[in-house]
DNA sequence: ATTGTGGCCTGCCCGC
DNA sequence: TGCGGGCAGGCCACAA
């Protein structure tokens, strides 16, 4: 599924729409159209303009709208790809290969689509329809970025929380950018227990945490998404710590699946 | 406020 | 071969 990785790339394609004049919107798919907007305002609001710069917090990917030709930013468009949304540009994709999602390209699957005056198109390919377009999302509760997230950040994330960790992780408002597969490798990295009370990690076991964590993102990045990690491959049931050979744990923890090691994480 | 749970959505995979 | 049930998880509404 697109975590912060994924979106990455998706951000990195998108720069190749900026500063393409908007002909068409086209969003057949009226339920995919969130935070009360219809297809009428979508078209409004970007046929004619034209995007100027593709930014992301977190899962979410920013393409901020403006008069083509300069002027003030008028509007910001939202993307948001849930498990299963793709994102394609002139027919490029970003990610190839999509955990838990068909490569296919079911015409269906289509939920939304911006067309540009030289006959190229941004597409959203989303089966499953857990993603969402929005206008103007509201920035502001999304909290840190995982890239950026600093000592003090991930201290105010944690502190004082009986939460389990993992679940503390995976809050957006928390920190913005990690999923379910991220968050199991980082905590696997750091040899830590994702059902460890989030508030009880001390100072040294929190520096281990934030290095494993940068490093994580980087090396994955440079593998080529979320599903490279070394976890991963064990990420099902009945199999074996990739560390030490200890049989995993598999759990629910914070509403989701999760694999650990019951030997060298705590 | 914090934390946990259920539901949304639908393709896919497994077992019968 | 077809079919039903379980599963995947990002996100949000809701409850305690």
């Amino acid at each position: 599924m697109p975590e912060i990785l994924e979106i990455e790339f998706y951000r990195r394609l998108a720069l190749g729409a900026i500063g393409r004049r908007i002909r068409e919107v086209d969003a057949p798919d009226a339920w995919y159209l969130k935070g009360g907007i219809s297809r009428r305002i979508v078209t409004d609001a970007l046929v004619g303009n034209e995007f100027v710069a593709a930014r992301r917090i977190g899962k979410l990917l920013l393409l901020d709208v403006d008069e083509a030709g300069g002027g003030s930013s008028a509007a910001t468009l939202g993307l948001r790809f849930g498990m299963t949304g793709v994102l394609e540009i002139d027919d490029a994709v970003a990610v190839e290969r999509l955990e838990y999602a068909s490569a296919r390209r079911d015409a269906a699957w289509y939920r939304f689509a911006v067309g540009f005056d030289d006959g190229g198109w941004l597409r959203v390919r989303d089966p499953r329809r857990l993603g969402a377009v929005e206008l103007d999302p509201s920035e502001g509760r999304l909290g840190p970025d995982a890239f950026a997230l600093t000592a003090a950040q991930l201290r105010r994330a944690l502190d004082g929380s009986g939460a389990p960790l993992k679940a503390r992780l995976m809050d957006q408002q928390r920190v913005a950018g990690l999923g379910n597969l991220l968050t199991d490798e980082i905590l696997w990295r750091s040899g830590l227990d994702p059902a460890r009370p989030a508030g009880s990690l001390d100072d040294r076991e929190r520096r281990r945490l934030l290095r494993r964590l940068r490093q994580t993102l980087d090396e994955l990045l440079a593998r080529g998404g979320s599903h490279r990690g070394d976890l991963q491959a064990a990420r099902q049931r009945g199999a074996y710590c990739p560390r030490d050979g200890t049989p995993l744990e598999r759990r629910t923890i914070g509403g989701r699946t999760t694999y650990s090691c019951p030997v060298h994480q705590h």
